[in-house]
DNA sequence: CTGAAAGCGCTTACAG
DNA sequence: CTGAAAGCGCTTACAG
């Protein structure tokens, strides 16, 4: 490989004259300067970012922790994320936990052996020892999706837009809503929408059947079941029904379908996260668009600000999210 | 930060002796060792992965570019290549040239001076400079979904995939036979899969008609559009389309069902990718399934082959392709 | 305007 | 079994 040294020894000057042309820095002669150039040029040489991360400590790459990586929301994020990040020329180092706890430790240490200049977690379950060891980092760090005290946290707001769309659907004329949910572990998905829609029925005086309640696990085929569950076990039989998810939506929408009731006039069905399905299901379901890309977009400036100010204290920023209003309800 | 020097002098040893404790390479006495080890869990030591690439010129790397980065297929396809690369102890650096052909070889140039051990580029159109750039790179290269002369190739088998879509289509009782493409310069999407339709049509002696040929987009839109121009256009209404992409199939059907005829009744459609999407739409949607993941996961095994071995004649892998029957047909 | 030299944090012959 | 020293490819005070 060609390095500064060759250049310096072609170019007839010392490494430090190359080194401040390759960096726009000090001062240099227009004649030097061009024949640095030159060689550049017909050398090809390309400077190694990995020499230079030794010198300066910055790498101009930024850790990313996903949840899992091949869902919308992930690619989603990702996409805002990389749009700023791009701009200001910093790289996105990708890291997958798969949903194993253990591997986000891991992949923050890797990642701090790797010397990024900041780090992204999309985090699911939070636990003390993974807030522990962000806290040991001491590194540029942002949390989207679920707060982490003391750290700078995008954050969807759950809570509200869960509310919102219960409020919206006793508009529309329903009463006896049926509420599909994930695990309480994840507090914003789990636990931050149920009791939005808990909050949302006690504020209009509506009476909750507890089978109405049923707990999914993020797939179609749970929406399903679920809604099956509730059919089956509630006395007083729902008017609409509520999932955390869309996919849990889209089952439900699948069970109702094959007992032969109507969407949305027997049951009306909301879903959450606006996921490119919703669009295209019949009926189109009414869901919540959470503007993920917006909560990546947030999080990188985020983080840029970290990087370069170093502000350290406890920020959130809550992403807006939209109703939209579809066929389903 | 702490470094190899510290934990020496902590342990009082040499920094070669902590070196090869990390290594586990070389004699090091179990007292020694274990002193070592004691400091290093002390102080929470990580050693800098980018002091050890400088030296040992390997970053443990991949880069990755991708075309666009929050599609299904970009999502499937890190999926894969994440599987094998994360148990190989592989990190993947994404990069994203949001379709701009200039970027590709930018992302090269920067690929090359982070000193990634090996490239995966999911390519979309082909040029003589990005190919030329390649070679200059001497280093390890796998290209997925478009073919690269001379080099390690993943592809699909887009002719084949058509063909049979239009033989299965025919096998169900269709003649008269459209077809929603794209773009030729793509040449696996646009003129391989339209080659595959061209043929198999021959190959049964079934007129087509020029109007029956329309051009799209990679959306839905012009899905909606292109069947919409199919009907205006031609004087023998089709019995089915085939489209080279899920999207437009689904924009097909949209424009279908507002005109009132029924799907496959009147009108059979195909898509191909086996998007999400062509899960859930009604009438669920006939389609190929590429198997995106198994191409990563081929992909990442051949680049781990030339990585290790040293193998750079060309190679290329076909994956193989499944044809989903569902209701659309 | 220019260059010699030190140093970033590691690994690896080499000598003992 | 262990360590001194050189070197990976850069940047950056410092001196001139």
């Amino acid at each position: 490989m060609i390095t500064i040294k060759e250049i310096a020894e072609r170019a007839n000057v010392s490494r430090t004259t190359v080194s401040r042309v390759l960096n726009s820095s000090g001062y240099v002669s227009e004649e030097a300067k061009k024949r640095v150039l030159k060689v550049i040029e017909e050398t090809g040489y390309i400077p190694s970012e990995n020499a230079k991360a030794l010198r300066t400590k910055k790498t101009k790459v930024i850790g990313v922790i996903l949840p899992k990586i091949s869902t919308e929301t992930s690619s989603r994020l990702v996409k805002g994320l990389d749009e700023i990040f791009a701009m200001e020329g910093y790289q996105i180092l990708l890291t997958n936990t798969n949903l194993e706890p253990e591997k986000e430790i891991e992949y923050l240490k890797l990642l701090k052996s790797r010397h990024v200049d900041g780090i992204i977690l999309s985090a699911t379950n939070i636990n003390r020892t993974l807030v522990e060891e962000i806290f040991k980092l001491k590194i540029p760090f942002v949390t989207v999706g679920q707060y982490i005290s003391g750290l700078a946290n995008v954050l969807f707001d759950d809570y509200q837009a869960s509310k919102e769309m219960v409020h919206y659907l006793i508009k529309k004329g329903n009463k006896n809503i049926a509420f599909i949910g994930v695990d309480e572990k994840d507090r914003s998905v789990g636990y931050c929408r149920k009791s939005g829609y808990l909050d949302a029925m006690k504020e209009n005086h509506l009476p909750v059947e507890e089978s109405w309640i049923q707990k999914g696990k993020f797939d179609v085929v749970s929406g399903y079941q679920s809604m099956k569950a509730i059919m089956a076990l509630s006395k007083q039989k729902p008017d609409a029904v509520l999932a955390v998810t869309d996919r849990l939506a889209i089952g439900a929408i699948q069970y109702i379908k094959e007992i032969c009731l109507s969407i949305p006039d027997d049951i009306a069905v909301a879903g959450m996260g606006a996921s490119e399905l919703s669009k295209f299901i019949t009926p189109a379901l009414t869901t919540i668009d959470f503007s993920i890309e917006d909560a990546g977009r947030e999080a990188a400036n985020l983080l840029l600000e970290q990087i370069n100010g170093g502000n350290y204290h406890e920020t959130i920023r809550t992403i807006k999210y939209r109703l939209l209003e579809r066929s389903s309800i």
